[in-house]
DNA sequence: GCCAACGTTGGC
DNA sequence: GCCAACGTTGGC
């Protein structure tokens, strides 16, 4: 199973909302390739759930229930969408001033290409991650 | 097909 | 609110 980074601004759909409505279609996505890595979405991949703008944190962990489909909200049908339902939230937000921090994290999609909104995360970043959001401060061990 | 102009996103 | 980075558009 792949992992992946989903962004949205609070604002706009923000990770209450997901766990309100269970499960949501990630629609709007309109850059080229935020749509390649929709595309390559399979059911049961696992997205870290980003808010951008306010926060800049990783809040919640979400997982793919529809892999990519055509965007019904773009009109010219080239955009694509996959459905992603809340998993649970992160014990402790990772913001990204501490992903930034992280020396291992310096090659993170959202830290290289900040303004792509579907980044992939590999299997290492993953479990750093998830270490770093487990209560404690900074990632256990080395 | 190239490149400049413009628009959008997102961090600070 | 400002600015940098980057994607997209349109003229040539």
């Amino acid at each position: 199973m792949a992992y992946w980074l989903i962004k949205s601004e609070p604002s706009a759909y923000a990770w209450e909302q997901l766990v309100k409505d269970k499960k949501t279609s990630w629609t709007g996505v309109r850059n080229a390739q935020a749509s390649i890595n929709l595309k390559a979405m399979k059911i049961g991949d696992r997205c870290f759930f980003y808010h951008s703008n306010e926060g800049k944190e990783i809040v919640g962990i979400a997982e793919v229930v529809k892999a990519a489909y055509p965007d019904p909200t773009d009109e010219e049908g080239k955009s694509v969408t996959v459905d992603v339902k809340a998993v649970e939230p992160v014990e402790r937000f990772v913001t990204l001033a501490e992903i930034k921090a992280e020396p291992k994290l310096r090659d993170f999609g959202l830290v290289r290409q900040s303004r792509l909104s579907v980044v992939p995360v590999s299997d290492e970043q993953w479990k750093l991650i998830m270490k770093m959001s487990a209560a404690a401060k900074k990632p256990a061990g080395k």
